[in-house]
DNA sequence: ATTTGAATACGAAACAATTCGTATATACTT
DNA sequence: AAGTATATACGAATTGTTTCGTATTCAAAT
C-alpha cells in the first residue's frame, strides 16, 4: 500500500499543483514562467519548491534528460476535498451549507453558475 | 482610518476566533478549556497566542481587572468571506461553483442543508 | 504578614515555509 | 576546445507559527 494519503500541500505548493493539474507535464521553467505572471520570485525558488514537493511525494519527475519533467502525483479532486473539508470544519463550524452560502453570497457566482448548482442539488436530493 | 482590513488569521488563531465568535467575551482560561477538548496544549500557549492576536489587532482586551477579557475584533462574516475567496481562487481556479459542488458532494451535507441551500439559491436568482 | 494559587509577561526554542546565493553539471555554439 | 547559457543541487538565511519554561504580579485565604 503506497497510495499517498497526505494531501496537505502548502500554499506555494498548491499554486504549483494547480499548474501541473492543468498542464500535465511541466518543466520547472514552464511552471516558473506561469507563476511569474502573478508573483515575483526567483527561478531557484520555484525549483527548490518543486524539489521539496518531490521529496514529499506530491509530484513525480522524469530525470532521464537534463531538464527534468514533473507531474502531479496527488489527485486534484482528492486534494480539493481535503481542503474543503478542513475549511468547513475549521472556519464554518462543520456546516457545509454555511460555507456554500458564503461562497455564493458574493458576486463571484454568475447566474449560469447558480443554475448549474441548482441542477446539481436536484440530482443530489433525489437519492 | 484604523479599520483592520487584514483578516488573515493563522490556523490556531482561527480556532480561537471561532470560540470568541460564538461565546462573545472570554478569558484566556475560558478559551483554553474549550480548546483543550480537541487539542492538547499548555495554558501559556493559549495565552501567548491570544496576546499575539491582540498585537495583530485580531482581538481587543479589557485589562481593567487582573484577569483580562478578550473579544474578537475581526468580523466573522468578513473573515469567512476572505478565506472562502482565497480558497476559490487558490484551489478552484476561481470557480465558486466548483467549490460548492465539491463541498456538497460529500456526505457532510444533509438533506435539510441541501433544502435550505436551494431556497437560498432561489432567492439569489430572483434578483 | 505569609503563603498559596492563578493570572500575565517575556524570552527563547522548535518547527515549518519561503527565498535565494553559489556551486556544479551539461549541452550547445563558435 | 573554450565560452556561454541553462539546468540542477545544496546549504543557509529569513520569516512566520507554535510551543512552553520561568519570572513576576496580584489577590484571596490562612
Amino acid at each position: 500500500m503506497t497510495i499517498s494519503n497526505n494531501p496537505k500541500p502548502t500554499e506555494s505548493e498548491l499554486e504549483i499543483l494547480q499548474i501541473l493539474w492543468e498542464k500535465g507535464d511541466c518543466t520547472v521553467r514552464d511552471v516558473h514562467e506561469i507563476l511569474e505572471k502573478n508573483k515575483d520570485a526567483g527561478y531557484t525558488t520555484t525549483l527548490k519548491l518543486m524539489q521539496i514537493m518531490h521529496e514529499k511525494g506530491l509530484v513525480s519527475r522524469d530525470t532521464s534528460s537534463k531538464t527534468h519533467i514533473y507531474k502531479a502525483l496527488v489527485n486534484q479532486q482528492v486534494t480539493q476535498q481535503h481542503l474543503v473539508n478542513k475549511m468547513i470544519d475549521n472556519v464554518f463550524n462543520g456546516s457545509a451549507a454555511r460555507l456554500v452560502m458564503q461562497a455564493l453570497g458574493n458576486h463571484s457566482a454568475s447566474k449560469d453558475e447558480i443554475d448549474s448548482i441548482k441542477k446539481y442539488l436536484d440530482q443530489l436530493s433525489k437519492k
